[in-house]
DNA sequence: ATTTTATTGTTCCGAATTTCACAATAAAAA
DNA sequence: TTTTTATTGTGAAATTCGGAACAATAAAAT
């Protein structure tokens, strides 16, 4: 089992190689990704060997072979689309975010309970959660994010592992209970600063 | 010296404990805590000993003292003034995000290029960055928030950093090169939703 | 063609982190 | 009052993780 940390380090290695990438190289040394991330290059060259990616001795890594194989880790080679329960400030920041689209990921609606969000004015649908299941099936929905006030939050959780989502982006405040199979990734706005405040 | 993932967990203690007081329980025990967060109570304990944080044999641990503990930790025994940088979809998120003042965290100001931000109509009052520095200066600001654009990123950072600047929290999608003695929080909303896509 | 050089891939070692085990002890029960 | 029970606090063991070392080797230099 391969973990977190290493496939947090991925998504950074990505990072770099499309700033690589942009800058016209064609191919990376262990040390360089190494120096950008702020790990070593073994550190590098072991993460890679998790997932048998080989580069050539003296020759480095070719960047393009190296976003295909994190594009494989990720399963980027399809479109994904997600849902986001909530349209508050976090909802509607997302539903506005460009960088989603442009990666092939697609916020297909969003669900709420104010009737006063159910407007055009948003760049995506938002719904009551009445249209949830029919939409989490007509999408094929396996990834949702949940940005509700704190006493909702472990309630839409609820529903949502009810209808077969598997991974969770939760920016509500509370810490969700969730079968072994669903995974989730917490941010907390408040943690976040506060947890600068620690190291100040 | 006390890591990052100690930190992290006193956060999530936090969650927890403001839970439990709300629900209105006055003590806890490790395992209470280990339970809800997902770690063994024995990890509960030793991250409270290395903050000398004492329960009572058999007794637990009585919940306000150990908010107290975690406020001191975090140094929230006094308000905060933070500001932002870029007054895109997260920065507005941010200044309407009413957990903030909530927690005596002030968004003092954000600052931006675009003219057209320059309005009321936001929670805070926005300025060109030629405002930045006078206003580190008068609310002695030593965190903020980057939340523009990746290719700004880095400039931005360097240009509080210059400022005396030791906290960031950072959106955007580059990997900042600080100082050893600042402190950078990454949140890449892009990263947080394809992590997600390895596990699923 | 041979030697030198640079870099990968991987094994081994040390450090950091987590879990285990249990003494200490306060509260509750007898 | 004495015994039992439940829970903390911590030293030791186990595990996980990261870094150093080095053989393998491909490219470059001679």
């Amino acid at each position: 089992m391969i973990s977190d940390k290493v496939i947090k380090r991925f998504l950074q290695y990505r990072i770099c190689l499309i700033k690589f990438q942009r800058l016209g190289f064609e191919k990376v040394f262990s040390y360089n990704l190494g120096e950008e991330v702020g790990v070593t290059p073994e550190q590098v060259r072991k993460d890679f060997s998790y997932f048998g990616i080989k580069g050539n001795r003296k020759g480095g890594y070719s960047i393009d072979k190296l976003l295909k194989s994190i594009s494989e880790i990720f399963k980027r080679d399809e479109d994904k689309n997600i849902i986001i329960m909530g349209m508050g400030n976090i909802g509607k920041a997302l539903a506005n975010y460009k960088g989603f689209p442009e990666n092939r990921i697609f916020i297909v609606a969003a669900f709420d309970l104010d009737p006063a969000k159910y407007t055009k004015k948003f760049n995506i649908p938002v719904y009551h959660p009445d249209k949830l299941e029919k939409t989490v099936k007509k999408y094929n929905i396996k990834t949702a994010v949940i940005a509700v006030p704190e006493f909702a939050g472990q309630e839409v959780c609820d529903k949502l592992v009810s209808l077969g989502i598997k991974g969770i982006l939760n920016f509500s405040p509370v810490i969700l209970r969730v079968p072994d199979d669903v995974y989730v990734n917490n941010v907390n706005l408040r943690s976040e600063i506060e947890s600068l405040f620690y190291y100040i």
